[in-house]
DNA sequence: ACACTCAAAATTGTATACAAATTCGCATAC
DNA sequence: GTATGCGAATTTGTATACAATTTTGAGTGT
């Protein structure tokens, strides 16, 4: 049996099915099965099956009784839905971050925005190293949360984030448009680290805006959004 | 084995520990063990544990490992935390519901209000037409909820009103706001039916502002916080 | 009277056995 | 060739047995 570092099986498996999902490497739309799993991670049923609950309550899988799961496909409904949220809760965990940082937690976020210009700036770089651009800039909306204080607001905004990332992880997408994330994840850290609380929560919430705008243009581009989305079944 | 209406054990069993935490039947701070609830409702561990998945999933309950479930108990940081979270997301969700509210929907509103109205006529009423008449408030921001469409939002926001509901039914406050509520209420179902959106939005915040404020002056009331959360051990 | 040790009890974590339901494929009839 | 029906295989739902850990409490020594 596995046994990684947390103390559970249960904990373990979540988190090693939560990594699949979000990466991709699971595709949305794909059918997954307690036995698979359990095979796969060389456990019983039992922890599979409880991963599988919370999976479902954070909305990664779908199941229905004696059916099985699926992992939760993408819709534009969705998108709408989930973009509409984060940019309030976004918006308002910056504010907090701006209020409440400390000189410690300023320097965390200047640190991630350096370790992002730093994988930027790879010439011909990997698509690993990409992935780690993209995952660095996602956590620090993490962090940002993290350090507003609101733990249920944070919470929350990672469960958001989630599906965020398993969509860029999975679709790779905007590749051109990573400089203009650098330069709005910048100006987020720079009023935050002023205590500009009114300023940071605008500039969280126009990145938000932008990120959402962007990710409709370029489903927009794709003549059929049913081909687009149906990655299986 | 108990076969309520639900198709599988698990949602059974989930639904009534829910009933039974809510309505404070299980008060906050009370130790839930996987064996009691399985003999209580004679079935297994197995749909009970799932079903104390869900609950801590969902903040209900607190569980450390081999060391049991707890019912959470309430503290200031929490409801600071809820009701800021809550006054984004209902300000928002009766925004949506201003807009996309169809005839039927406005009508479904206006009966829920008779509702409270008449529960709020009865002479000398029982705890029991009282408990209903919280019950139907706090049921019209989630039917709101779900007239605005946006299902996520719906859910997040379910979530935060289970909490709420626990605390007015295990503390059972307020009573001498109820006119003020049923008021605001009214608004904003008005302002729903309107059709104004900016303003159904401002007034479910306000209302929200107005009920983190009554809770938290009551509870500056009580001279001593800790004994007055801690209701068990 | 107090502190310490150790064993027993209680409780959760995991594995496995069995039941119920659904799905899939093959055979058969038309 | 197509449709239909039945049965095997697959998959989840539930129950139970066992393992591991924590807690509890009695007993003992000082």
């Amino acid at each position: 049996m596995i046994k990684e570092r947390k103390n559970t099986l249960r904990d373990s498996v979540f988190e090693s099915l939560k990594a699949l999902i979000i990466t991709g490497q699971i595709p949305p739309g794909a059918r997954v099965t307690e036995n698979d799993m359990a095979a796969r991670l060389n456990v019983s049923r039992t922890p599979v099956r409880e991963a599988f609950n919370r999976l479902e309550r954070d909305g990664l899988v779908v199941g229905r009784p004696r059916q099985g799961y699926v992992v939760t496909e993408f819709n534009l409904t969705m998108f709408r839905e989930a973009f509409d949220i984060r940019e309030m809760l976004d918006g308002r965990a910056t504010e907090l971050a701006a209020a409440n940082a400390t000189a410690a937690d300023k320097a965390r976020l200047r640190d991630m925005l350096a370790e992002c210009e730093r994988l930027a700036a790879i010439p011909d770089r990997s698509t690993r190293e990409q992935f780690e651009e993209l995952q660095v800039g996602i956590d620090l909306h993490r962090v940002i949360a993290e350090i507003g204080g609101n733990e249920m607001l944070h919470g929350m905004l990672c469960g958001i984030l989630d599906k965020c990332q398993q969509y860029v992880w999975t679709e790779l997408l905007w590749l051109d448009e990573w400089q203009l994330t650098r330069e709005e994840h910048t100006g987020i850290v720079d009023a935050i680290c002023a205590g500009d609380v009114a300023l940071a929560g605008e500039r969280a919430r126009a990145h938000v805006r932008g990120s959402r705008e962007n990710i409709l243009r370029l489903l927009q581009a794709k003549s059929d959004y049913q081909g687009f989305f149906a990655k299986a079944s």
